[in-house]
DNA sequence: CATGAATGAGTTTTCATTCAT
DNA sequence: TATGAATGAAAACTCATTCAT
């Protein structure tokens, strides 16, 4: 694959449209479900160049996956996660950043969210590789972002912190499957739209800093 | 399809070996990456067979879905969840049963996982039966159950129960993929063996309970 | 195919049902259409009986034209063909007859009707068999029955005795295209309801008996 | 299906040597005997390449069915029907004619022969497709051909113009009927064999006109 | 280099025929 | 002997991949 990188020279253009319809494909029909052919027309590109640029259908995957990433890693903010002295307030930053991300860009997220399921069906020899380019990717990312606000803050001494990553963590899944929920009963929302789902973020937090037990 | 099943008897054993078969093939290639030839010979059945007790693959997928519901639930002790004064106990002993379930039953878990994402994908009029099989089972049931315990114990003012239930929720995915990463990492691991991931269960609940910020 | 008839003791009532609908079915579907299950169910007959009874497919079909054509020959009766001095009534009564015939047996018709181009597709060793078949019955009949009729007509010098009989045997064929098309525009037609039919063909003898052209 | 037939591009050559084999498949094999892998191989084309065109082997039979019509009304010269002040020289031409037809274009013959009959098998949706596209040939035009010659004979007033015309059709029928039979007897017979059937045909033509009844 | 028509291995699906009960 | 569930060979159809233009 590296080897063919270097050999054949690329149009961007047709990379880009590639990427972005084969993103589409694949976010609506998944792997096994999807039709290079589809994917050539509608990128208005010859199937032949997706081969010659990719080699095969599970190289275009992989290379999508990549794309996804990559998009969304090149537009993501990382200072809301961390110019912010308040966890509640940087939760909530961070929720509504990542509404706004998955209003943009649903493809990508739906890609990113597949690719590991999908893994174990891909030819053999890129399971590996998809695996591990997806763990460099999410859950160790948001404990690295966290980390430096927790440290300025008093934590009990019978916690340890990675208790408090890890439940931080359930807490971000827990606020994308009610935006996941949100954003399908309501196709056309906005940001403004989500105002609920950030407030409970923040009540989230809350509970985490205080608990939820009366104090006796 | 109801007429059918009426029409054709299903011997019950070739019904257990071919629905134990899709299962794993299912799990293991998805909707797509799955070949009917491929579960006939594993459940030493005729390729035919499955055509004229299914109809066609699409039904078979189904079937496969439904079949590995009924069995989970089938098997699932609801009581471990409910007869617990103790949050932390509850959660430890739904973590636990949780784990020995999916240890048992890991396609099952999988199938279930993949079906509603397969959904688009599946002919069309397989669509809506599925999401709305799907849409029964979930967190609706996780919130109800927990509710009763919650009731037993004194819960502070500021803070509503549905968030309480949210974040449980969000707990409980959480210790799922701590649960999942670890048996990919060691796939023939016994139950003991997740006594970590208790632990950590039972911490989380902790925290939830008390914060885990000092008390100034 | 003698060999099992001695053989085989045979349910007479049976042998009614499946040779009824495999005529119902072949006459719908043609030979390759028709599926032999479909036979068995309407004949509420198991599809292993067929088997036993007929050997296999094609002798089945070869059963069914025969029995077609025994039924239509056992209701047959000729001397409405013979008992009559007046060529003109002698083909009215036939056509009237005919009709009746095909009102009342339908499918045996359409199978006769396509027995004989299917042969050049079953199985070989049939074909013969079949061909032969099909040759005793048809033509070679009408041309005997209308024979003593034209003896006792006076026939002009320069006329052959066969053209005549090839020419009648046309002008039957295309009283029998009348009928079907009739038939067809009206499928609940009576017999009644082909008078017109009836009187064409006496206008067909008048003119094969005294031609079309003014007498100059 | 006529967005398809826009879409895919079809090599003139590859159509004709497929049409060629599927019409000699078709006709002597009929619809359901005819295994579109044998077109294939024949027209020395993959399988792929026929459902590109044709997209299944329905649409196949119905292109092929077209082919033939197209075919043999293509090299069909009316002329000879109306290029004659005498009916039996008419009749003689015509039969001659579609003699040579016959003998050139076996198949086609065949294969609109069965057309109509299959019809009730066909794929639902194209029945009506091919029952129209079959009333448009046939007796209508034969009728239509026959009456401007009509229009120049002296025709007894107690006969109907239509009777004429159904007789004559009836006996291009037998004519038919007879060639068939003389072609299955002698497959290799060239038209000049034919001579004994044309005389016929003057005969038949001489008895309409004149009738078969000594002058009293 | 790019194209997209053609290929054919691989899948799904059908149905005459068998054979255990 | 009768049954009808099961079989699997044979047919229809799909689609990633190639290669002549």
């Amino acid at each position: 694959m590296t080897e063919k990188d270097t050999k054949i020279p690329k149009d961007p253009e047709k990379i880009t449209r590639i990427m972005t319809n084969a993103l589409d494909e694949f976010a609506h029909h998944g792997y096994r479900g999807t039709k290079t052919a589809n994917i050539a027309d509608k990128a208005a590109v010859s199937k032949g160049i997706i081969f010659r640029y990719y080699g095969n259908k599970a190289h275009l995957y992989l290379a999508t996956v990549k794309y996804a990433t990559d998009h969304i890693m090149a537009v993501a903010d990382y200072r809301v996660w961390q110019d912010s002295q308040d966890l509640g307030e940087m939760i909530a930053n961070a929720t509504k950043y990542k509404i706004q991300l998955q209003l943009k860009y649903p493809e990508e997220f739906k890609v990113l969210l597949d690719a590991y399921a999908e893994v174990g069906d891909a030819p053999a020899p890129l399971k590996h590789e998809i695996a591990q380019f997806y763990a460099q990717q999410t859950s160790g990312n948001i404990k690295a972002l966290i980390a430096p606000v927790l440290d300025r803050l008093a934590i009990r001494d019978d916690v340890s912190r990675e208790s408090i990553q890890n439940l931080m963590m359930g807490m971000m899944t827990q606020i994308g499957a009610e935006t996941k929920a949100f954003m399908q009963k309501h196709p056309q929302a906005s940001l403004t739209d989500f105002d609920t789902i950030i407030k409970h973020a923040k009540q989230y937090v809350t509970i985490l800093e205080h608990g939820f037990l009366k104090k006796s």
